[in-house]
DNA sequence: TAGTGGTCTAGACCACGCA
DNA sequence: GCGTGGTCTAGACCACTAC
């Protein structure tokens, strides 16, 4: 048997965040706030330095806060963008207005900010789908009211669209899907797969993405009505800026 | 015009970060393998302890790597599951050894390691959805390999289920929607609305989730034929545990 | 200019693992 | 018992923000 043992006493640093989280978490400091300072935890809780800096990563690792310089360490919002990926059925009476989540259904215009095309090997994985390596890759970045939110990589069999709009700037009228469809390949079937995890530095830098934010990949494989895949798309989502919604039936 | 200005030095524990993370992510050092330690950093570097530290801890917060304590630092391993949502059009002779990450599909068994039914009074979001408040509540956590990987809970309207299999702990054959398919109200249409976040306290607890881990959040409403809510489930996923996978067509 | 967070040093004691 | 990571102190200098 187990002698049931005193609870260990969390560390101090680790108190101090608890403190502030539940602050935070009930409301009682909300979005944009100001969080107690290190000088001012060094202070109130008679405490090191490098103690009270520790308390305040553990909620800006944790996504809660961001940390300016020279400014104070402040309360950090979310107010995310809803993504559809199948909706098919969302139109019907159902859905309207019944969402879990909050989010701005407003549609704000994005913004292409970057957009680089350029004629490329691609990796395994995209190959194998695909169908061999020689792809023409679009590669975007998206902006919401000035703030990048979204980067993208789509990648298309360079047979299928050497020579037509999709290897140029501007696509044209409906974009890739339309002249995908007048080529005679529109695509019919999506296939999504979705993971999430923390950012690489150069996905840091490009999302302009404060610690403590993880990224939602999703790698979309679009197929025509014959099975054969035309498009890989992987997609890295600031996580704090979007909700994913899919809509299906059993 | 501004003077372009000398590009800054990382300070140095960013850029023995950078030389960690490049020698993970390459592939020089694999799943499990041990990281240079605290010692051995300021030792190779000349650099205090709290630097070196700081040096690993960046990699802990990517997620890179996991600390044991007394043992040391060690590259982290991702194998994910992967998890269906709309699979009606996978089955076709598209979407057969084509996904585009890796994954274990082994159908490897869940288990519940624990189950909590209660009935109680509902927050004000799923209070919308399904009707009203009063609702029971099914917790569950799931674990595959004896790992806990998903948290689970499960809201029904009190009017609907009560007296029924679904408020006891074992809901017979076909589970809880082969019950309310005998109550007339067989679920037809799913809403999953998606988000990914660091986790919280309790969450980090209960799904042993080492630090740099986020968690991806599944809010699942289940409706009858006619529209009407029957469920909202709510699930916690270990993001390095799960691939989701969403099949549809335009 | 005063206050903030960012980086870094040089120590200390502890709990834990592994041999 | 030794090496590991976990916590903590008491300083230092810097860059940046706000006033």
């Amino acid at each position: 048997m187990q002698q049931s043992p005193v609870p260990p006493e969390p560390p101090i640093y680790r108190r101090i965040a608890d403190g502030l989280r539940e602050a935070i978490l009930s409301g009682d400091l909300r979005d944009g706030d100001r969080l107690p300072g290190e000088n001012a935890l060094m202070a109130r809780h008679g405490i090191a330095r490098a103690t009270a800096r520790q308390a305040l990563s553990v909620l800006i690792n944790e996504g809660l806060a961001v940390p300016k310089r020279g400014s104070g360490v402040y309360v950090r919002q979310f107010r995310p963008i809803r993504r559809h990926g199948s909706r098919r059925l969302s139109r019907g009476q159902w859905g309207r207005g019944e969402a879990i989540w909050d989010s701005d259904t407003r549609g704000r215009p994005y913004t292409v900010d970057e957009v680089y095309i350029d004629r490329e090997t691609a990796e395994d994985a995209v190959a194998r789908v695909l169908g061999g390596p020689d792809v023409w890759v679009r590669r975007r970045r998206y902006s919401v009211d000035e703030r990048p939110v979204q980067l993208s990589v789509s990648h298309f069999p360079a047979a299928l669209v050497e020579g037509t709009a999709i290897t140029s700037e501007d696509t044209g009228p409906g974009g890739v899907y339309a002249r995908l469809g007048e080529l005679g390949h529109a695509p019919a079937h999506f296939t999504e797969e979705i993971r999430a995890r923390m950012p690489h530095p150069h996905e840091t830098v490009q999302l302009d993405l404060p610690a403590g934010t993880p990224v939602i990949v999703i790698a979309r494989v679009a197929r025509t009505a014959d099975g054969v895949a035309v498009e890989v798309n992987e997609m890295i989502l600031d996580a704090a800026s979007y909700v994913l919604q899919y809509d299906f039936d059993s």
